[in-house]
DNA sequence: AGTACCACCTGACGGC
DNA sequence: TGCCGTCAGGTGGTAC
């Protein structure tokens, strides 16, 4: 699930619970996710400090500590984040890493396939830079993504996705883009005229905006989503066929073939 | 520069 | 019920 709106949300839920909390104690479950460090100095950096404020960039969650340095979480496809009271309710299955504060409530990174990461960075901005990751998709004005499209050669769904480009899109959600844009995934930049252009923009900022505004949850999401129907035979929202997966930029790939035209 | 494929991990699901 | 193959919403490396 995660990609920007998804991380956007455990974000926001950090604020709403684990925020100002001051860290106990770390159990690392799973050192695979962690990067760059030992489970024993994650929880040597980690204990006493407060979760003092979160940021977010692309699907890369920070959380800045008392001590200026920073929490990343980044969740790959199966990660969560929860938060409870410790006693009573029981931990989660396939908790990765849990973080118990004084209060004794705790916070837990969730990863099913291992596939995410925990560390502790310097400062997100170095973080973005050394590993290449473009602005937040959300952070990107119209100007600046035209100017990125205008660079680009190759298939437009593997451009929603690059994450070099713009920081936060992956493979569902730019599906659901391209399905409100009205664009085939595998349509080349090159061929897009200038009405493409702006309504792909538009598709991006209000699909993403409102994914957030629904919390990610499917059932929320308008009628007009195609996130929530996400199989082969699918009816079309517009009515106008029903949904194909195809493979597109190496990805399983949800498109209505009448509104969608290659 | 762009794409295609593999690897990383491990669970869920459908078919037999 | 049980086993097996297939697939999964991310990313990074390698090889064209």
């Amino acid at each position: 699930m995660p990609e920007l709106p998804d991380v956007e949300v455990y974000r926001q839920y950090i604020d709403a619970t684990a925020l100002k909390q001051k860290v106990k104690r770390v159990q690392v479950n799973a050192p695979k996710v962690l990067q760059d460090i030992s489970a024993q100095s994650l929880g040597r950096r980690l204990a006493g400090e407060r979760f003092k404020r979160t940021s977010r960039r692309g699907k890369h969650l920070f959380v800045e500590l008392t001590d200026g340095s920073h929490l990343l979480l980044h969740f790959g496809m199966t990660g969560n984040v929860h938060y409870y009271a410790g006693d009573g309710e029981q931990r989660p299955k396939f908790a990765a890493v849990v973080f118990t504060f004084e209060n004794d409530c705790v916070f837990s990174y969730i990863n099913k396939r291992k596939l995410g990461t925990v560390s502790i960075i310097d400062d997100p901005e170095e973080f973005a830079a050394e590993n290449r990751l473009g602005p937040d998709a959300l952070s990107l004005s119209e100007q600046e993504f035209l100017e990125r499209l205008e660079k680009g050669r190759g298939g437009i769904k593997a451009f929603l996705m690059n994450q070099r480009l713009m920081a936060g899109i992956g493979n569902e959600y730019s599906d659901e883009i391209l399905f409100q844009a009205r664009l085939h995934p595998a349509v080349g930049l090159r061929s897009l005229d200038p009405a493409a252009r702006k309504r792909l923009f538009g598709a991006l900022k209000s699909v993403l905006h409102t994914a957030i505004e629904c919390r990610v949850d499917p059932e929320k999401f308008p009628r007009s989503f195609i996130t929530p129907r996400r199989r082969e035979g699918a009816p079309c929202p517009r009515g106008n066929g029903t949904l194909v997966k195809q493979t597109v930029a190496g990805r399983s790939s949800y498109v209505c073939p009448q509104c969608q035209q290659a």
